[in-house]
DNA sequence: AAGTCAATCCAAAGCGCATTGGAAACCCAA
DNA sequence: TTGGGTTTCCAATGCGCTTTGGATTGACTT
């Protein structure tokens, strides 16, 4: 059933039946009733191809995924970020296309969208220090917000973003008001710009303290459970280890847990844990008890404003940037407690 | 740049133009040569939305995920299977597109896909038993391909899926062979195909040897940290407790290690586990030396071949459906070792 | 009564390609 | 030289929709 069909069916011109169904004004309610009562009988569906031909606009969104296996970090919370965002495009006709390219062919992916016109606009990833792609995609004039933030680009972008900086300030204060003085750092991979931000908000509550910031007490490494506990392993073997950790993330958390346990400690008595809790659907935090005390922030809800921001932009063609920060909850579990006096 | 641009361009038509971009026999090969360059020079692209509406076909093949929270269990692992199938998309020149929608609207989201055109296949995720939408996507006539096996579905239909009821019988005969008597299985919800199927694994070889299923030693529920936690301090505070576990993914089993381990066990020594690997690429089990023992099979390598499968099945417009029974091995790791000699 | 204007509707063109049904040019053999 | 068969190209149509530029009607004004 097609809109000549369904016009010939109701003895009106396609122009009318397409104005009645797009809710334009030059035509009679009475008619734009009988035309939608038709639509809604023949179980009519406009063919989204013609549309786009027709219109110029792909409706559709771009996520470009490069494979690499630096990238692993990308995997586990892109699945929560993508179900957020595409509750938000499917509400509003759009398509979420996501592009699978090996990492070399990652420039090559975004200007490929641009000339065969597959996407309005596209989500930038994984941002790192002065990611090459903003300049590309300003270059092909491709709209895109991106997830987060690239510190030492110059050009203007829209973004959405956790205040990584103060969420980790916040919880090494918290550590520091337990008394803890020695906190491991178990961060992400720092050329990823929120790995950053974080090693810039511990490092500064210690120095606001007075501490000076140890660097055998800062790791980095991509964000999995055996890195967590190979990090864990090495600061807790070496001399005056640490009595707390601030780690990246709920898996490298788990890692980190289980060489606190190897050692015939407990997690919150004699060590205490603090993770960032992306919120991810599948890797609850416990259950009504959150088992790590954790700095919150629901990456799929991230998704649902960043895909918000992006039909906004796109659709207003505004030219100045949007920002969005969302500042982490800081929510207490078991994984905390006073700093053990010294033996 | 368009066609017709190019053809201006060269002092040809657009009709010649075409044929020798897309490799048809009647045109001068001079020619063709002259085309492919100038098309090469000035950077052309054919327009995806032109294409799409001449030819009729989507050049997409899409995947519906329904929001709700009985499904987290899709989630981890579709990270990596949107990853495999998403290679071959691209390198097929076929989109991905990905709908997410809330639980209710998923056979109305196929309907839309099919009737809007928007996608000439589709893949279908997580089947349970006598999944209702093969008879759907029978009905709308979509060529579809499903990931796993829907007991009692009388309609034909293609798949690919990993042989899960070997792989738990193998694991089962494994631990039985280390001499433990007492084996806890934690699975996924039990109505997941997958799920049923280990199960029967499971149950299958215990009783070969003679042994009866003790339901006290069988627990189902969501792949989670905390749901393989808790199943496992239920079975190891009973009496008569497991001497070794057989887990459904790699997350329930570190929630099953958290529990042996609080307990003061050592897994491996006082406790055996076998888990279920799906080779995720941010869930690596161990480094060199895995850290469970598991039955594993890449989920991302299934992705790949069920892309495969589905654009073959497009393409050739093949009847008769296409089968595919991966094996998963057997992968010894720290997590097991003879049954402790009864105290 | 003629003129004005708003309210409704429609015919036709166009989006950028693929494809059908020739037409023109060329080749070779008779 | 001419006819048939190839090779090489092109004009025109269509995919299913949107959108522009009227045409028609009726109501309302003066």
């Amino acid at each position: 059933m097609n809109l000549k069909e369904l016009a010939t069916k109701l003895g009106l011109s396609p122009t009318t039946v397409s104005r009645a169904l797009n809710g334009y004004p030059e035509v009679n309610e009475a008619t734009r009733e009988r035309v939608m009562a038709a639509a809604k009988r023949h179980n009519y569906r406009p063919n989204t191809r013609a549309i786009r031909l027709a219109t110029g606009r792909a409706l559709a969104i771009g996520h470009v995924i490069p494979l690499a296996t630096r990238h692993e970090i990308v995997n586990p919370i892109f699945a929560d970020f993508i179900a957020g965002a595409g509750e938000t495009y499917s509400r509003n006709g759009y398509d979420m296309i996501l592009s699978v390219v090996p990492d070399e062919d990652e420039e090559q992916a975004y200007r490929d969208l641009k000339s065969r016109g597959s996407a309005d606009g596209v989500i930038l990833h994984a941002p790192r220090m002065n990611d090459p792609r903003i300049p590309l995609l300003h270059e092909i004039g491709m709209p895109f917000l991106v997830h987060g933030r690239a510190t030492g680009t110059e050009l203007p972008y829209s973004w959405v973003d956790v205040n990584n900086r103060r969420a980790f300030e916040r919880a090494t204060n918290f550590l520091l008001d337990l008394g803890h003085l020695r906190i491991g750092l178990v961060n992400g991979l720092e050329f990823m710009d929120f790995a950053i931000r974080r090693r810039t908000g511990y490092v500064d509550a210690l120095t606001k303290r007075g501490l000076t910031p140890d660097p055998a007490l800062m790791s980095s490494d991509e964000m999995t459970e055996v890195s967590g506990y190979r990090a864990a392993c090495t600061m807790l073997d070496a001399p005056d280890a640490p009595t707390a950790f601030l780690v990246a993330s709920m898996i490298s958390g788990m890692g980190v847990r289980r060489a606190i346990e190897e050692r015939g400690l407990k997690m919150g008595r004699d060590v205490s844990v603090i993770i960032h809790d992306d919120d991810l659907s599948y890797m609850k935090n416990g259950g009504d008890v959150p088992i790590f005390t954790a700095t919150r922030s629901s990456v799929r809800e991230a998704g649902r404003i960043a895909a918000e921001m992006l039909l906004d932009i796109i659709s207003n063609r505004t030219e100045d940037p949007q920002h969005r920060l969302l500042e982490a909850e800081l929510i207490i579990g078991q994984s905390t407690g006073p700093a053990p006096r010294k033996a």
